[in-house]
DNA sequence: TGTACATCAGTGAACGCGCGTTCACTGATGTAC
DNA sequence: TGTACATCAGTGAACGCGCGTTCACTGATGTAC
């Protein structure tokens, strides 16, 4: 089943990533919509009017940029995940596995996490999708036999571990742009982020261990009539 | 001391909202860069090169129209949070209002999601000061003297106040920006959103009332040596 | 294997267009006396 | 109050430039026989 590409093919192919990876670079300190078909063209060694062999528009190569910018997190994302379950300094740890993934792959998070909201509809919607296959991953990750979490999670709600590795993902992946915000020549910063971050998760998983989902009641739940927010219980 | 503006410094004032507004409502669907001057400036009803008695160039205009959304924001802001202590609801009704804030301010917000991240970046980092801000205030509305929270937020770090009331204005803004992204003509996942958004602040909560705050030792610390993530601790 | 034709990735030139910026200007408003 | 001059928000024309898209093309690779 595997056709061995010919070479006109293989070159084909050559030529896309080419631009994908121009593309890629040019985002840097620019989002994809400020990047001229012609700047990407020429930056992967093609004539403007060739970009057009590989893609109809700009848009289109950001969706494939996307695809396969996430395609490639999802080992980066995915180490991050099974520090979850490695330690007991679950939270430091899994922040660190973050940062070092972040900084290997730094222009493609940084891709992301300028496109995720700034981007061309088409190509927010690309992150959405790959975002929630993250998301479910990671529930099915939790809720998988290896798991020590599945024994908490097991009996919770579907929409609640949906709500809950949602939120991990949003913290990821801000936890990612911030890292990437802070200047290289300023590693304090960096350390100070990263205590921040791990600090958040542990609470999310503080909160998750003593969750105890949610009434359904059309009507409000009768209370002690206490108005207080954060206050403990006991 | 309030000095009274002649007919020409009032005009000059009115034309420079007449720019703001429009690149407000021209970044409806595009990012600001990529938005020019000229239309900008033709949408405010001048012509381009009248737009330099105002700014020197997009980028000015960005960090102007930042600190103006972000300023009327803060009235939005406010409103979520005094729901942090105004009910035995709270996230259900926190969400609530910042549902309706995000209504009533639309496209202030969503120039901020737009910018936070995707933006030029003077405009991301006026954007982060202002959150900054923000997060400030929350904090010391939850230890001041009113809220029910300060019994227990008053015995925490500064940091992790800090990174409390950060993670609260993240959850804010993500849910902000997911709120944006649902289309008009349908309430229903408009619903599932808020609904996802309230469990995750009550699971913020839930983290906060339980938190015990993080020891500060250079070693790791001693543990039963069970390798678990969300496993109760009972 | 050799030949004749088809395919198609990349070329190079051309197009009309909107861009940011400059400049000297106009005429209403402001200021000094 | 009236006059003479200064200020300056907005004008209109001009500039050179990079843009996206089109088109007929070339020549290496692929395919059929």
């Amino acid at each position: 089943m595997t056709h061995i590409l010919g070479p006109r093919a293989a070159r084909k192919l050559q030529t896309r990533q080419a631009l994908l990876d121009a593309a890629l670079a040019l985002t840097e300190d620019q989002t994809l919509s400020s990047v001229s078909l012609r700047e990407v063209s020429r930056a992967a060694g093609i004539v403007p009017a060739g970009f057009y062999r590989h893609f109809p528009d700009m848009e289109s190569l950001g969706v494939a940029l996307v695809e396969q910018s996430l395609g490639g997190l999802r080992t980066a994302i995915r180490a991050v995940r099974s520090g979850l379950t490695e330690s007991d300094e679950i939270a430091r740890h899994s922040v660190r596995v973050l940062a070092r993934e972040v900084r290997a792959h730094r222009e493609q998070f940084r891709f992301i996490a300028r496109e995720r909201y700034g981007g061309m509809s088409r190509v927010r919607q690309a992150i959405r999708e790959q975002l929630r296959l993250f998301s479910d991953e990671l529930a099915a990750d939790l809720l998988g036999g290896d798991a020590a979490a599945a024994p908490v999670l097991g009996r919770w709600d579907a929409e609640d571990v949906r709500m809950l590795t949602d939120l991990m993902v949003d913290h990821i992946m801000s936890t990612a742009a911030a890292l990437l915000d802070a200047p290289a020549a300023r590693p304090a910063m960096e350390r100070q982020i990263r205590d921040s971050a791990s600090r958040q998760l542990r609470l999310i998983i503080v909160g998750a261990r003593h969750w105890t989902g949610i009434k359904h009641d059309a009507s409000p739940i009768p209370t002690t009539g206490r108005k207080d927010a954060l206050t403990p219980e006991e």
